[in-house]
DNA sequence: TTCCATGCAAACTTTTTGCAACGCC
DNA sequence: GGCGTTGCAAAAAGTTTGCATGGAA
């Protein structure tokens, strides 16, 4: 409920384990920005017992660490990144769909926030949103409720 | 699970209620961004025995009908805002809250966007990320976990 | 009178956590 | 062998939904 920063700010002591490799290796196989439960389920195909808890534990551990990124995206479902440089990226809003915006700009705004607001300004998260090619009503075709 | 848009495409008919009512004056005359709890608790203070559902239903349907706008926030819950007018906002990284940056910016950076992927691309939401003056370590003061 | 909206409670979805067994270092 | 990790299952937390009743229009 309440965001806590640092859940493993001493970071102790990290054992190499095959279930944090795959975990690992196949976030940064795809392209596509998946959900804790996709990445269990990729990673199933590989270490049958693992189990979501596991997964998520993972990826909180290496969000923690650095090597991948937990994203800041609008919506119900956390998402993760391979790349763990904050760089934008795009959503869809019919399903829900991520991507990264092959474009980079260098606005960095927190200077002018940090003058209007009392908030410590730390960072800026630039989402955009629209409708993926294949949500998009190529011709006519769609599916509604 | 998957976004669905227009939940109340046709919106039928909307009768008056007094739930609706005091739902909508209740988010109107706060400046903080209230989860839908939070907004719950307030307006039990004037009917009593209203319940989530019903101002989960109702936020829902003022947020189609663009009278209020359900904010598209990163972090775990949802919070809604008086103002349907697209804003920037700030998180705090320490305790959730969400203020609005009295600060606008034109980077209208969508065309550029547009551009360089293959969605069709509606919407930019920036938001920004810090830590609120009730969470900044005044002198020396913290509580942890 | 109609049928949208409500209250209540149960169901759902997503994420977190307790615990004993396991296995890396 | 110590202690970080795992699998399993139960618990949390947040949101949605089914249903009979209630109340605008």
């Amino acid at each position: 409920m309440v965001p806590n920063m640092q859940k493993h700010a001493g970071l102790a002591q990290t054992r190499t384990t095959r279930q944090r490799q795959v975990i690992l290796e196949e976030l940064r196989q795809v392209t596509c920005h998946p959900t804790a439960d996709a990445i269990y389920q990729r990673v199933q195909a590989r270490i049958p017992r693992i189990s979501l808890g596991t997964v998520y534990r993972n990826l909180d551990l290496l969000s923690a660490q650095g090597q991948i990124q937990r994203l800041e995206i609008a919506g119900s479902q956390m998402r993760f990144d391979g790349n763990a440089a904050p760089h934008p990226h795009i959503r869809c809003l019919e399903c829900g769909a991520v991507a990264d915006v092959p474009c980079h700009f260098d606005v960095l705004l927190t200077d002018a926030v940090q003058a209007a607001t009392d908030f410590a300004v730390l960072g800026q998260i630039i989402e955009f949103t629209g409708i993926c090619p294949a949500c998009q009503p190529e011709t006519c075709l769609r599916q509604e409720a």
